[in-house]
DNA sequence: CGATTATTGGAGCGGACACTCCAGCAATGC
DNA sequence: GCATTGCTGGAGTGTCCGCTCCAATAATCG
């Protein structure tokens, strides 16, 4: 009752939280959301299933914390993005952030779950919505500040050019993660082409 | 024994196959192939499950079953497209093929269940790859013809842009799929102006 | 130390799901 | 009409999985 307090030490239960999170991801990406078993990420992690439990209330929580990660991560970057001088280098800056990820091949699997998952719950729809548009906004700002000095002309609204430019840069995870014999480098050149050809730019 | 052999209509016996696989397909696409229970399937197809397991060995024969539909009716477009005398005309009518079935609402989410089956299921992903193949070469001998009479000119060979047009149709689905909002009539004009830009045409 | 409380692994529970089984039914041939 | 056989629905079955529960342990305090 009157006892003595236990203090906790707060990074190792964060650290604790990472490292399984990062389990459930390597096995998310290999196996997908409905067909990994909690089991397997209790062996992937090396934890028993009362210690899962104990971190996240459930399967689907596993999920929703991994991409609350990515969300601060984006935003940040968008805010950056935007802060830049030039609104050209500062737009690929961005594009290059969002297939910065491309060659942590035990996680480009997940691409496939999001699309899976955001179709079947809301609530997980809405966060990646919401990581998404913070991403757009700033690309679409970009877009809108090049056209106006002239750097670029897509013949489109600014809103749906960055539209289009995030899933060009989403097809390279999705290409990547159904051929593991591309080659990274050379997709990204060739997604390079694809984005500046689109956008009627010089570089 | 000696009795009198009952024969089949086996007319009757396709046009139901061809009914639980389309309710299937609903299903699969709504809420994704792991999700989807067979008592779904059933509910759907107005079927008991002794009548499904009776035309299907198991779930997965449902999913291979629907995609082999897709393969011949691939592999005859791409057989048309190569006969054609314009090469770029062809190309083009064999990219709008690729987007035929984008108005197919019930539909669209199962670009979302390749993605994610495919990874996991070696013979799925087989008869993908096989049916996407077919498609992509037909492209890749276009390209290739295209490029020699000048009229296309990507900078990338033949065969990584052939890969990369596929890519950009399957994104249109991806778009639609994930944003109900989208117009398709606007997202196929972006889709042309993307892939003619990509291949530096006229056109 | 000893007291207290967070943390841990794993046994096990309840429910759900893929698939089977079978008894009745419908369709065919004579 | 009758015999035969395929077709059909739904009740049932074994298995698996998400999650709970708890006893044991580890960490932190005075």
């Amino acid at each position: 009752m009157s006892g003595v307090a236990r203090t906790v030490d707060p990074e190792k239960h964060a650290a604790r939280r990472l490292h399984i999170l990062a389990a459930a991801g390597r096995c998310f990406s290999r196996k997908g959301f409905d067909a990994t078993t909690t089991a397997d990420v209790c062996a992937e992690a090396g934890v028993g299933s009362g210690t899962l439990f104990h971190y996240f209330t459930n399967k689907r929580a596993l999920l929703h914390a991994l991409f609350e990660l990515d969300e601060a991560e984006q935003a940040e970057r968008a805010e950056r993005a935007l802060a830049e001088a030039d609104p050209l280098a500062a737009l690929w800056r961005l594009v290059d952030g969002l297939v910065a990820d491309v060659r942590e091949r035990d996680y480009l699997g997940l691409v496939g779950v999001v699309i899976q998952q955001a179709s079947r719950d809301a609530e997980f729809a809405a966060l990646v919505a919401r990581t998404e548009a913070a991403t757009r906004s700033a690309l679409t700002e970009l877009v809108r500040r090049c056209t106006e000095s002239g750097v670029v002309d897509s013949g489109h609204d600014a809103e749906a050019t960055a539209s289009w430019v995030q899933s060009m840069t989403d097809v390279v995870y999705l290409r990547l993660s159904g051929d593991e014999s591309l080659d990274v480098d050379a997709e990204l050149a060739v997604l390079h082409d694809v984005v500046s050809r689109f956008l009627r730019c010089a570089a």
